[in-house]
DNA sequence: CCAAAAGTGTTGACCGTACACCCATGA
DNA sequence: TCATGGGTGTACGGTCAACACTTTTGG
């Protein structure tokens, strides 16, 4: 029976992560210098291959988890490639997952140890391999996601400025929203709850601060809501 | 340089196809019945090991000819599925694709000779392994991108008409369509051109057949249009 | 004191939705 | 002749988009 399977290939699995942060109104990406062969001092995403014994998700964590130090990330996976020469020595299939990072957590992130840094996504640099392309496959699910699903929260701290979360959008999107408009849609879904604090680290003073009421959130959605953002 | 990579572990790479259809008012899936263990007899969707000097669409292309005879079918990649234990003798990662045939290709499957039937989406057999898991994500999937690309199309036969086109939007989303307000957005689009046919095979007599004008489809994408269904 | 950023409502246009009858055909 | 299925238009309500001024604060 066993048998069965011995005429077939074998592959290596790789996971690569596409790694997005938000800072100072800009959409950011974590990259890293590789300081392996091959490739060496190139710009590369983050990476790493599958082990025996753990799933696909399992080793996405454990490679963002390397670089990071975080847990408990918003992580989907995206695509994989398999082009014959993707990579130049050996054939790799490499699964793509995109994860996003709350700027709260970016000084949890011990970067230089791996020669990591946050990027811009409006000037990614040219990477290794095929990444470029698997930045913009990120890039365009990002955008698709965030139209329909809030899944842009995961990139802002739990308690945020309406004003944030603006630029937040404006910087997915590529565009300008107007301000009434974008506050008036927001509000009237009833998910932004209004803190009161006296927390002044975010923006001036007379910036009122939100949260996301993920508990009435996924009540909603129960009942067939759509968010359309 | 190649040594860095022995250390790593290599999988058995599997494919499997969710191939969907639409006739007379239903959507369905094509099954074959497992002709080889494990599991034989039992329900499978379509699928096929990597080879080495393929990529993973030229594999997925490869299964579904050898099911159906079939070239040039609408097929996207949908998700991999890595479990532990999802094949109970070897660990085997499988990526699934999805796959749109024409009722009017019907025909031309040689459905005997691979075990293989068309069954409605709303009765799905027990499937193998985690077959059942993967119809789900797939029918999830086409519902989501029905909503705003026209990929339903490619489950019609090219002259069709407005009737079968709401049918079969009513078989993908579940749910019944006002006739008026149907026809009303589908040709406001100006996507659909009305034939001068005296084909009699569509409906009866008095029924009007569309095309889908896809030049026209990609010109107006390429402006920025997003079609909203 | 000036520049920059946050807060706040109204209106018109457009789109989505609800809804009923006639005609032709095939059983 | 009757049941089935295809074709057709309007009116209401709600949502989206455009638009300007005041206040506060930090430099």
């Amino acid at each position: 029976m066993v048998d069965y399977y011995k005429t077939y290939s074998k592959f290596y699995l790789a996971l690569d992560c596409i790694i997005f942060g938000f800072d100072k109104g800009e959409l950011k990406l974590l990259l890293i210098k590789r300081n392996i062969s091959p490739m060496k001092g190139k710009w590369s995403l983050m990476g790493g291959f599958m082990d025996i014994g753990e799933t696909l998700d399992d080793a996405a964590k454990r490679v963002l988890f390397q670089l990071t130090g975080l847990t408990k990330i918003y992580m989907e996976q995206l695509k994989v490639f398999s082009e014959l020469n993707r990579e130049p020595d050996e054939r790799v299939i490499s699964v793509t997952y995109y994860a996003l990072i709350r700027s709260s957590d970016y000084n949890k992130i011990n970067a230089e140890k791996h020669n990591a840094s946050w990027q811009s996504v409006s000037e990614v640099p040219e990477l290794v391999f095929d990444h470029n392309q698997m930045v913009n496959e990120a890039l365009e699910k990002l955008k698709r996601k965030s139209r329909s699903q809030p899944i842009g929260l995961e990139l802002l701290p739990h308690k945020f400025s309406l004003p944030q979360l603006q630029q937040l959008y404006e910087a997915i999107f590529q565009q300008k929203l107007d301000k009434r408009n974008f506050r008036k849609k927001m509000l009237s879904t009833g998910l932004f709850k209004r803190e009161v604090t006296s927390d002044q680290q975010i923006g001036r003073n007379g910036t009122f601060i939100y949260s996301f009421d993920k508990k009435k959130y996924n009540e909603l959605i129960a009942k067939g809501f759509v968010l359309d953002i």
